[in-house]
DNA sequence: AAAAAAT
């Protein structure tokens, strides 16, 4: 989903370009954005593309109705029909396809600028469930702007989409049409802002790229984004949204501080949208999340819209959702490519002690593979923080270019180890799971797991920041016997996924017998694919004591064991993002 | 057990 079409472009401006302020004093005109998209700056005005305004119903012939995406969603396999030419594999195309990484060496040039392979639409299983589903819409250009879209939109939501296809845009465009169509009239309060859409992700990083993605998306139609998350000056936050906001972006933490100040009110909102929505809701962030969603003043459910995406949906999560959601339509949308054979992966069995020199012999092979003397980017997850800085310094005494990106840092550098990143300045990245969900990072070659997280989702999440949008890619794991509660469902994933499954790990997964319910995916086979709980049977069943999922006890009874009928049935994960 | 998120 996110980004993509127009990001390649947008490499230059992380955090900072985003919010330029007009100094003091110079008040810019309240409706006519100031903001040019990365993609059109420094170009002569005639060759602007359209602007993408709202136009009415019979305009909606441009794919996506955006006027803005730059040559790359033509360029790399955009097909104005959608004929049926059956799925021929990544590599089988021109100049969006690479090779298979176990063949050849990765050819980062070849990801770049490939756009999204829309050949590999064609095989992406598309389940909805719910009542009075609206129709499929099978091309942009079948789109009636005007009544379809308004009915399609005006539903509750539950979402898996897969990763580079869209997916900001899956509910940015609703909302800035909602916007641009509704009349609401918004109480002038003495400096609170009255935003009509909130926009909640679970790092600041990932909010940061949603406002540029939804900035993009609303330019010249007057809808206003701002983004609000910690780590950073507050007072700037707040100038921006003293110019006016539509659409709010934000972390939970800096959001409840500006509710708290008055210096936000939820009143008017009409759309909500959690993004990484199962993160949202786990244990750590729940509370937050029903604080700002149920205990604030924003319209109960039914009243607003809700709208919920995630890669992954457990189905506790999906059912402590449920709480936001007003009779909603579950949508999973498969992903590029037969589930993971865009991405090859590999687990290694890697001694904790072994871990260190293994790690710099997969860099020195990689070394060669760079293109303009640059090297391939490599993410590398670790489990903790102090894990973080200690690879990174060993990796750059080493004479490997690394840095690191986790919570212990500043904000500044964060973003500055991000924008490093991205530019291929320091080509690899040790990175905490902040950076696991979301973050769309073109060429990101290799994601190594140094070290397993503990729950499969956390892997699908990190090893989706690799073979993007149609591109191929490659995940490295290092498997040891700390990760033997992870075997059988990674083993499992693999499998679905069309991987090589070493022979020791399908052993290590078989001695693992039915080590807790926690994971998932340990019933049978385990479909891979988002499923709406509510078809599974336990939907509302009462639990002995009369004990009902949608009431109270917020306190959370997801992924405590025990906390829901001792996990049978395959979980609903999917390497999706 | 760890990570994230407000100051």
């Amino acid at each position: 989903m996110r980004t993509s079409w127009a990001d390649a472009v947008a490499a230059e401006n992380a955090a900072s370009g985003s919010s330029n302020i007009n100094g003091p004093g110079g008040a810019p005109h309240p409706g006519r954005s100031s903001y040019v998209p990365p993609h059109l700056r420094n170009r002569p005005p005639a060759s602007d593309p359209p602007a993408p305004s709202y136009s009415g119903p019979t305009s909606g012939n441009d794919r996506l109705g955006y006027g803005g995406p730059t040559s790359e969603l033509r360029s790399g396999g955009f097909r104005p029909d959608y004929g049926h030419q059956g799925y021929v594999g990544v590599g089988g195309r021109g100049r969006g396809g690479v090779g298979g990484w176990s063949s050849r060496e990765p050819a980062f040039d070849e990801q770049e600028n490939s756009g999204i392979n829309f050949d590999a639409y064609e095989d992406i299983p598309v389940e909805t469930s719910g009542e009075n589903v609206p129709p499929p819409v099978n091309t942009f250009a079948e789109i009636d702007l005007g009544e379809a879209l308004n009915l399609n939109i005006r539903r509750d939501l539950m979402v898996s989409a897969q990763t580079g296809s869209g997916k900001t845009a899956a509910f940015c465009f609703p909302i800035i049409s909602g916007i641009m169509r509704g009349q609401f009239a918004r109480p002038r309060g003495y400096r609170t802002v009255y935003p009509l859409a909130l926009i909640l992700s679970p790092t600041r990083e990932l909010s940061i790229q949603i406002h540029e993605e939804a900035k993009k998306f609303s330019y010249q139609t007057g809808v206003k984004v701002v983004v609000a998350y910690g780590g950073a000056p507050i007072t700037q936050q707040l100038r921006e949204l003293e110019r006016g906001v539509d659409i709010l972006v934000a972390t939970p933490g800096r959001l409840v501080d500006l509710l708290e100040r008055a210096k936000v009110s939820l009143e008017m909102i009409r759309y909500l949208t959690l993004d990484e929505a199962d993160r949202m809701l786990d244990m750590g962030f729940e509370p937050q999340i029903r604080r700002i969603v149920e205990q604030m003043d924003m319209p109960p459910r039914g009243v607003r819209q809700t709208l919920l995406f995630s890669a992954t949906f457990p189905k506790e999560i999906q059912r402590l959702a449920s709480d936001f959601l007003s009779n909603y339509i579950f949508l999973a949308i498969g992903r590029v490519g037969s589930s993971t054979d865009l991405i090859v992966q590999r687990v290694e069995f890697v001694h904790e002690y072994d871990k260190r020199s293994h790690l710099m012999d997969l860099l020195h092979a990689q070394k060669a593979n760079g293109v303009h003397g640059k090297q391939a980017l490599t993410l590398v997850f670790v489990e903790t923080k102090k894990g973080a800085d200690s690879l990174e310094h060993w990796l750059y005494t080493n004479g490997f270019p690394a840095t690191t990106i986790h919570g212990d840092r500043t904000q500044q550098e964060r973003e500055q180890a991000l924008r490093s990143f991205k530019r291929g300045n320091t080509p690899i990245l040790v990175a905490t799971d902040v950076a696991a969900r979301g973050l769309d990072i073109p060429h990101v070659a290799h994601v190594v797991n140094f070290d397993l997280p503990n729950d499969i989702d956390d892997y699908v999440h990190r090893i989706g920041r690799t073979g993007r949008a149609g591109n191929t890619g490659l995940a490295t794991a290092f498997f040891n016997e700390n990760n033997s509660s992870l075997a059988r469902p990674l083993a499992d994933l693999m499998q679905e996924s069309n991987q090589e499954v070493p022979a020791w790990l399908t052993r290590y997964a078989s001695r693992a017998s039915y080590g807790g319910g926690k994971n998932k995916r340990s019933g049978g086979g385990g479909r891979f694919g988002g499923r709406d709980f509510r078809r599974d049977g336990s939907f509302g069943r009462s639990g002995g004591g009369g004990t009902d999922y949608y009431s109270g006890n917020s306190s959370g009874g997801y992924g405590v064991s025990g906390g829901y009928g001792g996990g049978h049935g395959p979980g609903v994960t999917s390497a999706w993002d």
